[in-house]
DNA sequence: CAAATCAGCTTGACATTGTCAAGTTAGAAA
DNA sequence: TTTCTAACTTGACAATGTCAAGCTGATTTG
């Protein structure tokens, strides 16, 4: 099996790395649809057919580079929260900084992690490289969960807003009135719904 | 030009509403991928290069999708409020809550309607068939804007709320904890979030 | 040390798809 | 009736994912 980390191959040094690399490349460069098996193969300089002895198709390679994607992304909010204000408040902010710094950096990874349908998640053990993330997101949340509440409930209250957010802003949906330029403005603003996690209704 | 509707046209009597009902009903039966212009052709029982003298191109039939989409998640929105609680607090649930059906019911339309890129929906004029969806959210919104504040704010805050939600769920992205079974219970508790709309920072 | 094995890669082919060019047809216009 | 034009068809091409078969070189094996 190919549970080994497969060092030196025939010809290339580690063509697994290299077409993943080169996959997140095309998606930098040219967004969800410059991604090809066959573009990845002549930019690593093999063959067409080469990517097929290392990914379960074009769904495995993108599941491979959503995994890769996933540690970039665990880092940006890892970074952003011990950059900012040490407080549970403050962390969690950061935290959602660091989702949004992500997206705007990279939208087409995003776009790629999140857009494997569940069955390919289950296929690729997606939610491993998903779960690391998700803890950094959990354990941000967890000063704020009340007595009596399930952690999860806080959980999704934040990543939906802040995934929301994030993809209606790469997404260009927040055209009509809020001004792009600036994403420190409405990203504070709308964050501010945060401020009042784990009150009770009025 | 092709701006009028185009009645009764050679062979078919109104092959681009065909075309558009079969490229949705592809997408609710196989999803974003199984969308092709060939199938949407065979599906009408036309030839495989008929769709691009209605449309242009794939990017150009998938916003046509989208635009008629619309309407149907701004219907889904509407019923739902006018079938539930006539408060403000009620009104807003409900827009979430046909929000949410809608992408459940719907979630290939709901990913072609956002998953177009900002400059094709500036070119195939996406924004108009978004605004009347988005009047919906505002209206529902105005009740919760402090004076002061710009209504786009919490605009923002609902919409960011809600659309990270039922992309979350429809992508199957809640497995870890939430009851993926039961709808409601997950729905009524992320929106309780929205009970403190207005109000300022503790 | 020679032979066998075998993963890594190449070559070639095929079906599908988007797209373009040219031709055809039917209904309206002159 | 003749002409014109939009709607549609036919045919072709390049790009892509995928499969089958063959080649290669490093490793193992007798």
């Amino acid at each position: 099996m190919s549970t080994k980390p497969k060092k030196n191959a025939h010809h290339h040094g580690n063509l697994r790395a290299a077409l993943i690399d080169a996959g997140i490349e095309l998606l930098e460069e040219g967004g969800l649809e410059a991604l090809t098996l066959r573009k990845c193969a002549a930019k690593a300089g093999v063959s067409h057919a080469a990517p097929a002895h290392h990914f379960d198709g074009l769904p495995g390679l993108k599941a491979a580079i959503a995994i890769q994607s996933f540690s970039m992304f665990s880092q940006s909010m890892s970074e952003a929260a011990a950059a900012g204000d040490p407080s549970p408040r403050g962390v969690l902010r950061s935290i959602c900084r660091g989702y949004l710094q992500f997206g705007i950096s990279h939208p087409a990874l995003l776009k790629t992690m999140f857009g494997l349908g569940a069955t390919e998640a289950l296929k690729y053990d997606l939610q491993g490289a998903g779960r690391r993330a998700y803890d950094i997101l959990r354990e941000a949340c967890a000063p704020f969960v009340p007595d009596g509440t399930a952690p999860e409930i806080v959980e999704a209250q934040v990543w939906s807003l802040i995934h929301g957010f994030t993809l209606l802003y790469i997404g260009g949906q927040f055209v009509h009135p809020l001004p792009l330029s600036i994403e420190d403005g409405p990203f504070d603003q709308v964050t501010a719904l945060l401020d009042h996690l784990g009150a009770s209704a009025s």
